[in-house]
DNA sequence: TCTGGGGTCCTAGGACCC
DNA sequence: TCTGGGGTCCTAGGACCC
């Protein structure tokens, strides 16, 4: 039975959307599969931070950092190598978890989704919440913060805000004088190049889009981001819940080493193996190259017939590199036009009566 | 100061066809 | 033969996200 404070009952029908997302994904699962790592400043990465707890978020500690820049921020921070099997194998636990509270669950990452409530029985809609994140944390031991709102930009606002264990509901009364007063920074889907266009033109707030012509937002910002901008002013933004949508490439990027070459048959025989897992073949490779000098070179080839298989990958991708010269820093290779493997086979010709 | 790796979607322009 | 209009598909690169 909904409570006085809880407007959604009557407010919408169709229930609120949550989103969910684990904090501090990669350093949450290695705090919970060793013990040893709970309550310290730590982090996963390898080169790089890839994840760092929030014990080490308070010294200074970011994903991005270099190794060496973090140690200096925070001397006693505990470095893990990266696990990415552990972690796939904690979102797919996370999402069969999720499966049971809405009847679709759209994936942001393998950390985070967005829920479609409408389902589900439910009192209101923090106790729905709190039953969400209880049920994660007993079932695969990791922390998540659980925002609700009206569409998906209010419920992932809303969680954003109360990292880490946090939860947070914004009820359409309170969204109705929160939302003309976000900041473009605010934003989720606008970054830095569109937030700089608009502040030329002294738009900083969603309520200064509210009063610009369609016309001149479309050429600020282009046809789409001006579509969805407009939304976002008008409290028309996007509150549909999509399932699952097929994945469409593969890529592997890497470091070169310096004095060494770009090991194509290590970085096709990566791509091989995830096809080979995903139950996929490939019609389309491409090959990016960043030189020490900040220059690039791309290259792109279509399959004649769709592949898995790593020699061929990376015979193709081989052909795609050109002639040595200046140092190549870091390389990547990723395939596209994604086909079940299984369908391949009916690409035989039908000549029959 | 853009650290690193893995993704998705959109856009502009060219090729090609009617 | 030239001009105009419209549509689709493909590609390269940009913007954005975690």
């Amino acid at each position: 039975m909904p409570s006085g404070g809880d407007q959604f009952a009557r407010a919408l029908p169709g229930g609120p959307l949550l989103h969910v997302d684990v904090d501090a994904f990669f350093a949450a699962v290695e705090q919970r599969d060793d013990p040893g790592l709970r309550g310290i400043p730590m982090a996963a990465g390898d080169v790089v931070i890839a994840c760092a707890s929030y014990e080490a978020r308070e010294w200074g500690v970011q994903a991005g950092m270099s190794v060496g820049e973090a140690v200096a921020v925070c001397p006693r921070l505990r470095l893990v190598p990266l696990r990415s099997d552990a972690y796939a194998a904690a979102s797919t636990a996370l999402f069969a978890v999720l499966g049971r509270f809405a009847a679709r669950v759209e994936p942001g990452s393998m950390e985070e989704a967005f829920l479609d409530t409408r389902a589900t029985p439910w009192a209101t809609v923090d106790q729905l919440a709190a039953s969400v994140q209880r049920a994660v944390a007993h079932e695969t031991g990791l922390p998540v913060t659980v925002g609700a709102g009206r569409t998906k930009l209010m419920a992932k606002l809303a969680s954003r805000s109360v990292k880490p264990r946090g939860l947070r509901v914004i009820q359409p009364a309170e969204e109705r004088y929160l939302r003309p007063a976000l900041l473009i920074d605010e934003l989720w889907g606008v970054g830095d190049v569109t937030r700089e266009r608009l502040r030329q033109h002294n738009i900083r707030t969603v309520a200064d889009i509210a009063v610009v012509h369609p016309d001149h937002l479309r050429d600020i910002a282009g046809t789409q981001m001006a579509r969805r901008l407009a939304a976002i002013a008008t409290g028309a933004d996007d509150a549909t819940v999509r399932p699952e949508r097929p994945r469409r490439s593969y890529s592997v990027q890497r470091a070169v080493p310096r004095g060494s070459g770009v090991d194509v048959d290590l970085l096709t025989g990566e791509l091989a193996g995830r096809l080979h897992d995903g139950g996929f073949t490939c019609t389309v490779v491409s090959v990016a190259l960043k030189y020490a000098n900040r220059l690039e070179h791309r290259g792109r080839a279509r399959l004649l017939e769709p592949t898995a298989d790593a020699r061929r990958l990376a015979s193709t991708a081989r052909s795609l590199l050109p002639a040595g010269g200046v140092r190549v820093e870091k390389a990547g290779i990723t395939v596209t036009g994604l086909q079940r493997a299984d369908a391949a086979v009916q690409l035989t010709l039908d000549t029959g009566g």
